[in-house]
Formats: structure tokens, sequence, C-alpha cells
DNA sequence: GAATAGATTGTCT
DNA sequence: GACAATCTATTCT
């Protein structure tokens, strides 16, 4: 396992791949005193402007979205329902609003740490079992909104391939008709980790 | 385990 | 003023 980020070609891939291959990659975290870094088990492809679930749909670009119009394999970070933070990986050339959206994380290093901020015991799956649970044990937020995510404390790195890789639609985004049915959710078959468990 | 309701705030209409 | 790519506690079964 090394800890060397991500080469920026990585994230030069379309945006339903690129949420297939992030698929057991690490995120890590560097703080004073305290790494932490936690393995990508889940994630969720979103594909404006065309993709009706995307905050991006319909080519809205606002203060909020502008990151997703931005540079690939930069950090996309946005407040849901005023208690949670999610994660987004931006995909895609510039002005091309795609984003992956990191749904779940196994932690790998700092478990400790995490089960402090998250206020659980270590190892169990509520640690990072979830979009804004992640946010919290990784401790993401909108400081690192539109961050680069080769260089810097926020990187993305090589980690385990994920042994078997699952499909099914998105989660919460009926709202989103015909788009909602799509199979754009990608994770590892078998982690406790996975937010909504699938039958597999 | 499943279903339900309430929390809480930045962003956009 | 309404709403959201969610989380948590509570109340069932």
């Amino acid at each position: 396992m090394t800890l060397t980020p991500l080469p920026a070609a990585f994230y030069d891939t379309p945006v339903l791949s690129m949420a297939r291959s992030l698929l057991g990659k690490l995120i890590v975290h560097s703080g004073p005193g305290c790494d932490v870094a936690a393995r990508i088990v889940e994630t969720e492809a979103y594909r404006g402007p065309l993709d009706l679930a995307a905050h991006s749909a319909r080519g809205r670009r606002t203060a909020r979205t502008e990151a997703m119009f931005g540079p690939p394999g930069h950090a996309y970070v946005f407040l849901l329902y005023g208690t949670s933070w999610a994660f987004n990986v931006v995909a895609g050339p510039p002005d091309t609003p795609h984003a992956v959206l990191i749904r779940a994380v196994e932690p790998v290093l700092g478990i400790e740490t995490m089960a402090e901020r998250r206020r659980v015991a270590p190892h169990r799956r509520e640690l990072s079992n979830g979009p804004g649970k992640l946010c919290q044990a990784l401790e993401i937020d909108r400081r690192h909104y539109g961050r680069c995510l080769w260089e810097g404390p926020l990187v993305i790195a090589d980690g385990p391939a994920p042994v078997r890789v699952g499909r099914s639609p998105r989660i919460n985004v009926d709202y989103a008709g015909a788009w909602a049915k799509k199979s754009w959710r990608f994770y590892e078959r078998q982690n406790r980790y996975v937010s909504v468990p699938p039958r597999d």
C-alpha cells in the first residue's frame, strides 16, 4: 500500500469509469498530529447537464455548483439538510459538470480519531457508511471546496482493488424521473461499510 | 430489521 | 420561504 497520490491523469476519464475505478482507492487526510485514511467502497456518478439528478442539471452554474465546472481531480463539497457535508470528485474536462459522490468508505488509518469525531465505537459500520458520516469521520468540509486532490492535505492515493463490484440505481434521487433508474452507483460487494446494503 | 419524523442551514426562487 | 445526492432517535414488528 503506497500513499503516493494518484496523478492528475487518473481523473482524465469519463465520469462513469472514474466512479468505478475510484473503488478501493484511499482518501488520505493529513492533519497536525492526526493522519486518517479510508478506502472508498461506494460511489455514485452524476453527469450534468443532462442528468436531472445532478446539481448541474440543465447547466445550472452557481456559486455552489461552480467546482463541478472546474478541472477534474478537484473536490466538490456541499452542505446537505443543514447538517451533513458530502464529498465529490470532479470528473470531465473544464466546463463539463460531472462529479462522483463518495457514499461510503472503510476506515484504514486513524480509526480511533474517526471514532471520536463520530462519537461511535471503532469498527462499527456507522463510522463511515454514508456520505455525511464519512465527511465527519475524515473531517472534510467547506474548507476543501474546489481543492486539488493530488497535492495538499487531502489527497486520493492508490489502494487495494475491490474484490467484486456491484452496481445499482443511485440512492435518494427519486425526483429525477428516468435518470433515477440508471445504475450509476458502484460498490464493493460484501463490504459492510456500503451505505444501503444490496442483496448480493 | 423496517418505517417514521424531526433536525438544521446554505442556496436559490 | 422552500427545499435538499442525510442522519439520528424512536417506535414499531
